[in-house]
DNA sequence: CCGAAATTGTCACCGCCACGACGAACAGCG
DNA sequence: CGCTGTTCGTCGTGGCGGTGACAATTTCGG
């Protein structure tokens, strides 16, 4: 096996979480990549729609995903995710039609898993069926430990939290005021005027489509969440 | 087999989902019955806590369970399940403490299936594995819609959504108003409220300790999905 | 370099709901 | 039957945050 084709079953691993726990056989990740294919995605294109029919999963590589549903009024975004982020597999194993649409926010290349193909490979190898498992309930558990986290709180806490979860190494999050606004359930004017609020106390730095994170535990306290972590 | 043996195979295969989609090979069902046990237990008292270390997962057979969480103030509650419900499976798969605690309300009957036990037989029996990834991802998937439901609503709003949930057959809802606030993680006042609007408009009957629903179609217009199911 | 579009910063207004408080109604028990 | 703890019904008061509106600033394409 070549270098790059070695890179890529190792990312592939890492997508389906711990690989201390259950370590695979060999030749489990090249059955699962023979499974699928990669797609390409600009920006602002969809990976799937809400109420489409769900034919596979995505295991995104790169770039950034926007999972969101929409409402009687308006949408709600559900969450953000990145490299390594398994996505629709829900409803594709379900058998129902997708729960949440999917959108590129950046270019995004993502490797496609067909439902027909992925089936039968699991029945044969129990061992990727368990990962699955294991990671498509952990990503579910995570998601709803951030709404808990999220729900009934101020506008200040929750924004303090979604910062901590969005900076990048840098502690920069590059979303604008809108989006924040968006991904919380907020007015942007509210988000402004807590942002305002930070700046004043000298945890962040505000840009242009920009948040600096100066202070995380700052944050980490305005967030509510400086005693139990 | 027996009759009550083969009631109890049923019951257990239910619990796992759709049994036409993938159905299970003779022996599953007993292999899985093999690997636990039933516990009882009285109401008030404890399946599993928060923290704790995550030995087994429980299939509820009997009676109502409360799923909530402890936070740095006050508690959260996660959910309401009843017969059927797999709990606990969740953080058992992760080899994490549980993520949350159950209390029985009611009392309980449950089928407490050991960790040391099913493992193995997950791997021997691949068909469980994946039913078990379908049901535990539907049911969190549920979780997760009901809170989205939920966020960013009114209090009114709430109510007769929860109210439409947690009817019996009878259209009756047994809990208290302070039971109410705490599901919502609102005010006892304002569930106070939003009942005494609902009775005034003749779609619900109020009493000590319980709601009657008079008219489901009015609440699903006040909970705003009226037009979408 | 300039104008359009997007983004940010601020303001006043107002509705929803948490909180505290208090009395009335109800269930269980000696 | 009377006592006690629980639950229900209903007030203020105050604050958080949504809405609409408008100016200032930044980005980007021509």
């Amino acid at each position: 096996m070549d270098t790059a084709e070695y890179q890529h079953f190792a990312w592939l691993a890492r997508s389906f979480g711990r690989t201390d726990y259950l370590p695979l056989a060999p030749g489990d990740l090249e059955a699962l990549a023979a499974a699928g294919s990669y797609v390409d995605k600009y920006p602002g294109t969809h990976l799937f729609k809400e109420g489409g029919e769900s034919t596979g999963a995505f295991v995104v590589e790169r770039g950034e995903v926007e999972l969101y549903r929409t409402r009687t009024v308006g949408r709600r975004v559900v969450g953000r995710v990145r490299s390594g982020a398994v996505i629709g597999d829900i409803a594709m194993f379900q058998g129902h039609p997708y729960i949440s649409s999917a959108k590129a926010i950046t270019a995004v290349r993502a490797f496609r898993l067909e439902r027909n193909r992925l089936l039968p490979l699991l029945i044969e190898r129990p061992i990727i069926a368990i990962r699955w498992l294991v990671a498509g309930l952990s990503q579910l558990e995570a998601t709803q430990q951030r709404v808990i986290r999220l729900m009934h709180r101020t506008v200040r806490e929750q924004v303090a939290e979604v910062l901590l979860d969005e900076a990048d190494p840098f502690g920069e999050v590059h979303l604008s005021q809108s989006s924040l606004a968006d991904l919380l359930g907020a007015s942007r004017q509210s988000i402004n005027e807590a942002l305002a609020a930070m700046r004043h106390s000298g945890s962040i730095e505000t840009g242009y489509r920009v948040v600096r994170v100066l202070d995380a535990d700052k944050l980490r306290f305005v967030a509510g969440r400086s005693v139990d972590p």
